[in-house]
DNA sequence: TGCACGTTTGCTACCGGTAGCAAAATGTAT
DNA sequence: ATACATTTTGCTACCGGTAGCAAACGTGCA
């Protein structure tokens, strides 16, 4: 059975179809009368109107594609729901578009601005700027923001936590606690503009302590890779020259690298080696780990990103303070 | 600058729009001379086909609704990425719904049909039959599917891990190992066609051995729920009268249990108390908790349901076989 | 009863494509 | 050069709504 248009619902209430669409618009000039009979009819043939037709007349979708490239993070998945969640709880649909090996962010862009959304979110993935100042993807297509990341593209703002702050705020306390030799832990072939914590956390102990950070880099971001970087500089460095405390780029690598740590190095953490991470995913939270992290205020941000998305903030960068979680780990 | 549509390319390039669409068009009857002609002048309008308009026309939007009720499970994120990759695979892109308080299944299914999505996939949500039965959300609308979770609902086929075999296998190895008194932890005030787990394990454990199941309930399907659940149990049974093994119904409950049962309760897992899980999360390998677990054939899963919605496979529900994964928990 | 005014209804034009037929252009055989 | 087949192009009608104007309707008041 075909779907009832408003045409249809039309004639089977005796009206013209114009009627049947004021019946549906909230506000619309109609009688009680005519709404009655128009709601009884369409009930009767199920009507219900296509917002495909609509969003090709009013040229707005309330369509929201959100771009993600990192499902190994178990911190997406909270922060998806409470994106999908706000979203939905403004009217506003969650296009969620995997960006892999063979979906890039140009495919992605692309599709999702001949769907006509009415905003990408690039929730924390991994690009080269180049990539959307060349393509002129951006001219006439929807408005673009980077969630849970740094942007320093023009016209596209960013929401995100302050890595400045975070980071001072994570290195006063491993310097209150004593540590003096800092490793860092980046994920994946550090993209530029991804590189704001480590190079905050070196600047913090080079000024503070003259000290040179120790780093090394995963494959990328998860677990596994976090334990492979782990299991390399600790097979590879004498025992006495190792770091006494481990920053992890975020939670999945700390996860890995203590894995590691532990149960193939038999250390302890944090005596033998302390580990701290980023994102306060939920594992972080349990004994098993007890990891020391930062924790983004999600909340916050994703209201902020809503916000300019409907234009009820002015489009720019903005930067949230998170908070230190500390647990046994560090 | 407002966006080119193919008629302004027809008069860019000096044909119809038509010809112009014709260009955009893989396979259709056009010279090579018109089409070069025509792809220049949308290159200097940067044109690209407006896919709602056209999804208007053809009545197909290559789109595809997921529903998801259950962001507390980690298990869910690989398994949204395999689903999200290979739909795009196809072609077709994920409207993710988040179901919760909020929004109900009603209100998703209802938007998505409005959307005119291709497909609407219940991907592991938890409701009751009656509320697509009696709502008559089914007829005219967009084919359903359940995903991950049994369904008795006529014309919604299933596309789940086989429970009986996987429990049957899970109960087998215990039964070996040496387990007697068997625990059971369902997730969530258990709606009729979630029981299956619990129901299988209940019935192997009463036909075997003769013995009756310990069964426990916790809140929601989440660590914390599980953790809870765990507390509860433990702190009501005197040790001598404890379960030796329990089951929980996914990983994230087994994660929650497992942690309270050697932090609180200083209990070791497997001597003290085995624990078993179902979905083999990504935690589940790290040697924090090494738990025995049940693995789910993801792709095998993900692909039967695309060809369920491409229609290249037939429309009814299907049952595939995991895989036990033993670890030191059990 | 007639007129002015506000409300309700119907209308045309449009959003940007697609389907499929008819006309025009091109190619081939005689 | 003509007849005919084939390819290419342009056309009308349509998908299912929305915007905004114009006509029809109803009511209050002189």
């Amino acid at each position: 059975m075909k779907r009832a248009t408003a045409q249809n619902v039309a004639i089977e209430a005796g009206v013209s179809k114009w009627t049947v669409i004021r019946a549906f618009t909230p506000g619309a000039s109609i009688t009680e009368a005519s709404k009655a009979k128009v709601l009884e009819a369409a009930e009767r043939l199920n009507y219900r109107p296509n917002l495909l037709a609509r969003s090709l007349a009013t040229n707005s979708t309330h369509q929201v594609a959100v771009l993600v490239d990192d499902f190994a993070n178990p911190h997406k998945l909270p922060f998806l729901e409470k994106l999908t969640a706000s979203l939905q709880a403004e009217g506003l649909v969650t296009m969620l578009i995997n960006i892999n090996q063979h979906y890039s962010h140009v495919h992605a862009i692309l599709n999702a601005d001949q769907r006509q959304v009415d905003a990408i979110v690039l929730f924390g993935t991994a690009f080269r700027d180049e990539m959307l100042t060349d393509h002129k993807l951006g001219r006439g297509g929807p408005p673009m923001f980077v969630l849970a990341r740094d942007s320093q593209i023009e016209g596209v703002p960013a929401i995100s936590c302050d890595a400045t702050v975070a980071i001072a705020e994570i290195g006063k306390y491993l310097l209150k606690k004593g540590y003096r030799r800092p490793g860092f832990m980046a994920g994946a072939r550090t993209l530029s503009t991804a590189l704001g914590r480590r190079r905050n956390f070196k600047e913090f102990w080079r000024t503070t302590l003259g000290v040179e950070l120790v780093e090394m880099s995963a494959e990328r971001y998860s677990a596994e890779a976090g334990a492979q970087a782990a299991r390399d500089y600790l097979s590879q460095v004498a025992p006495e020259d190792r770091i006494d405390v481990l920053m992890c780029e975020n939670d999945a690598l700390a996860f890995g690298a203590m894995d590691v740590v532990r149960s193939e190095f038999g250390l302890r953490v944090p005596n033998d080696l302390a580990i701290v991470g980023f994102d306060n995913a939920a594992p972080a939270a349990s004994p098993a780990y007890g990891l020391t992290t930062y924790e983004q205020p999600t909340d916050q941000m994703v209201n902020a990103a809503i916000d300019m998305i409907l234009e009820r903030a002015p489009r720019e960068t903005v930067n949230f303070q998170g908070k230190l979680v500390v647990r046994d780990s560090a």
